[in-house]
DNA sequence: CATTTCAAAAATGTATACATATTGTATACG
DNA sequence: CGTATACAATATGTATACATTTTTGAAATG
């Protein structure tokens, strides 16, 4: 039996929320997760406590933890807030960066790189979270930082479908998006601030138009529901 | 002996923060706060893993909870981020607030007022925190709203002093920003997007004023240092 | 058959005891 | 003297037992 720290509960908790493991509204049992982790519920609450402030999971007493969800009111604010706060964090990260942040981010990516080449969807998101969050840290900036987590959260959760191409149109998108990493690497380094900015709003409506066929797919064809029986179509 | 509810306890540690009655860095000693509350150690803690997730407190492992720092790196950032943040958030808040909420945000104005009128300065400042954060409540985003709260917090200590006037002139600034809100809320009622927004900016400006006074003062006279005893003048 | 009641079961909340880590202090040593 | 080390004191971390609340489900009722 493996033994886990409250750090790496932590960790795991994450990863299996972001990659939707844990699904959006699942409720999360203490007594469970603290036999998962063999650890006390002690801990195991302050775990869940924290995730709650970081966003991951909702409490209400006496009523447990469950995984935050992700409703038409919540998809609807991220995509009117993500542009404005990514820009704004990427501009920041030109001006503030350290040689050893620029040192991760790259190594981040060619983490990226390699998850998204072995096909491995949820590890493509994860290192793509990864990546993002290290440019949220160059910008130093510890109020857009707490709105970047939140946004990245759902956008990594929304996202899981982006690395798991079913036509090949959709693998050049996700080869597209390697190239933009690269490029706002490139621009990072170099200090142009108003160059990542442009590149982080192109990455976005990458994104953006990925993630909108996702919510909203195409309809299903019309006359096949006219040839079934009546009552069933409804 | 009075008895707290954890609740109470998680308001009332807020309140000492944002009142700077424990004052920034301050070491919290588990202990003594669960015995000055009335509760055991473990919703205590309980209360501070959820202190640290909304801003207020850091953590550090075996080394307890300290209040947040408001060391120079914060108060740049805090500079830099606010105007925008308080900006978009006044905007949205026109968009989406409700008329329950217009007149939680008057009864909010009304209570600011009286404790102006008061001179109870930390009641003041607490009073303030409340209107705006109603305001931010209004725009009915989370991502940003993360962001606010923890501008708030810095803002509201830094503004500690802003309703403590010490001269006549300082006097009418506060009573300058009563008219501000006033005027703001007439805004979002009418929901005057641009309006809000100028007016948030100019409401900034002279809280902005009034603070980079308090944490860069008038320098001592220098003729003082240099009629006293050279020994202790370093 | 739907609805209500109420007790058992299960989950969350809290207190206490114990384990582990940090900090302070006195003493030994160079 | 200053530094290092050992040990006591103190603080934080975890496990367990118990209390309270919510949920479940079977029996009773209309």
């Amino acid at each position: 039996m493996k033994s886990f720290t409250k750090s790496d509960c932590l960790d795991d908790l994450r990863r299996r929320i972001l990659s939707t493991d844990l699904s959006p509204g699942h409720d999360l049992d203490e007594s469970g997760l603290s036999e998962y982790y063999s650890m006390s519920r002690t801990p195991l609450r302050e775990v869940l406590q924290r995730l709650q402030g970081e966003g991951y999971v909702v409490m209400s007493e006496n009523r447990g933890a469950k995984v935050a969800s992700m409703d038409i009111d919540v998809l609807r604010t991220f995509f009117q807030t993500a542009p404005m706060v990514y820009a704004n964090i990427a501009r920041l990260a030109c001006e503030n960066r350290t040689p050893g942040e620029l040192d991760d981010l790259k190594h981040a990516q060619t983490n990226f790189t390699k998850a998204v080449k072995s096909s491995d969807a949820a590890e493509a998101a994860l290192a793509n979270h990864k990546f993002h969050a290290i440019v949220g840290r160059m910008a130093a900036n510890t109020y857009l930082m707490a709105a970047l987590a939140r946004l990245q959260i759902d956008h990594t959760r929304m996202s899981q479908t982006f690395y798991r191409p079913s036509a090949p149109a959709e693998a050049m998108l996700v080869l597209k998006a390697i190239e933009q990493h690269d490029a706002m690497i490139a621009a990072i380094e170099a200090r142009e601030g108003t160059l990542v900015i442009d590149l982080t709003l192109q990455h976005w409506d990458l994104s953006r138009d990925r993630m909108e066929r996702y919510v909203r797919p195409d309809p299903l064809p019309v006359d096949i529901i006219s040839l079934k029986d009546q009552r069933n179509a409804i």
